[in-house]
DNA sequence: CAGGTAGCCTGTTAGC
DNA sequence: TGCTAACAGGCTACCT
């Protein structure tokens, strides 16, 4: 079984990374993946980071910004597999790694991907609210300012299945197919129903389900099925917390009845059929 | 224009 | 036992 970064591994990578990065320079960068770097070619990308300071570390969904030095902004997407680990310059590089940011101090930053489907972009900061990937993405599924109220706003303009539009990342952005699994069972919330036909305690309870769900995750340090780790290559401990995902067959911790797994937009959804309506 | 899906990738696992 | 095929999955691009 395979997991995937999202918003909680994601900002769990963030707060391991961040205080050993912050202000560090980059003194050189080696692309050995160059489909990793989306924008602009491997040469450029290597050659505008050389020499630039990492001056704050931020999230937006699953997306991490870097920004540094000369207004220019790296943002990494981990996608499935993506790690980006912190390490001395004496460890080599292991057979999955992509792109080394060597720092000084002798230390390095490792961006390794078993899937290669982590992806790059180097721009400019003021390009940042414009820029394709970012342009399209709703609040962050933790941003403070994303009250219940802005939620119900939003959720009344989408239309579908609830789980897809939980997975949607210009409605919230975060939610990957674990934690959309997991939210739902603690809203109680069948992954099937149409958005609109949801009544308004049921929105309260998929906001709170959203806050709650993640929250936790966050604090759990994410969760680790195989692939992710932190920025220290630490393991999360949420897996141990999953009501649903990964459990087929498995008894719903609150009413004892097999967990049911169907396919939603050819992904696997988990859910108790008697405790999610 | 909204919704559906192929393609990107490779390690793991189910099935023969 | 050993091989193959299916599967995992976020996001973009393309299609209807």
């Amino acid at each position: 079984m395979i997991e995937l970064p999202e918003l909680p591994e994601v900002e769990t990578v963030l707060r391991s990374l961040k205080p050993k990065v912050l202000n560090r320079k980059i003194n050189r960068v080696t692309v050995i993946n160059a489909k990793t770097i989306k924008k602009p070619d491997a040469t450029a990308f290597s050659c505008c980071l050389e020499g630039q300071r990492i001056r704050d570390i931020n999230r937006h969904g699953k997306y991490l910004l870097f920004k540094l030095s000369s207004s220019l902004v790296l943002v990494v997407h981990l996608r499935m597999t993506g790690r980006l680990i912190y390490k001395d310059s004496s460890v080599p590089p292991d057979r999955y790694t992509c792109v080394i940011f060597q720092l000084d101090e002798g230390k390095e930053l490792h961006f390794q991907d078993v899937r290669k489907f982590g992806t790059m972009y180097l721009i400019s900061c003021d390009e940042l609210d414009s820029f394709p990937p970012l342009r399209i993405l709703g609040p962050d599924a933790l941003d403070p300012q994303l009250t219940l109220d802005l939620f119900i706003k939003r959720l009344e303009k989408r239309h579908g299945q609830v789980k897809g539009v939980l997975l949607n990342q210009s409605f919230i952005a975060g939610i990957g197919n674990i934690y959309a699994n997991e939210i739902l069972w603690t809203a109680r919330i069948h992954p099937e129903r149409w958005v609109d036909s949801l009544q308004s305690w049921e929105q309260e309870r998929l906001y709170q389900a959203v806050r709650e769900v993640l929250s936790t995750a966050v604090k759990l340090r994410g969760t680790s099925l195989r692939d992710y780790v932190d920025g220290e290559g630490n393991p999360g401990e949420y897996q141990h917390h999953r009501k649903v995902h990964g459990r087929e067959g498995k008894p719903c911790p609150l009413c004892g009845h097999p967990i049911i797994r169907i396919k939603q937009a050819g992904r696997s959804t988990y859910y108790c059929q008697f405790c999610q309506n």
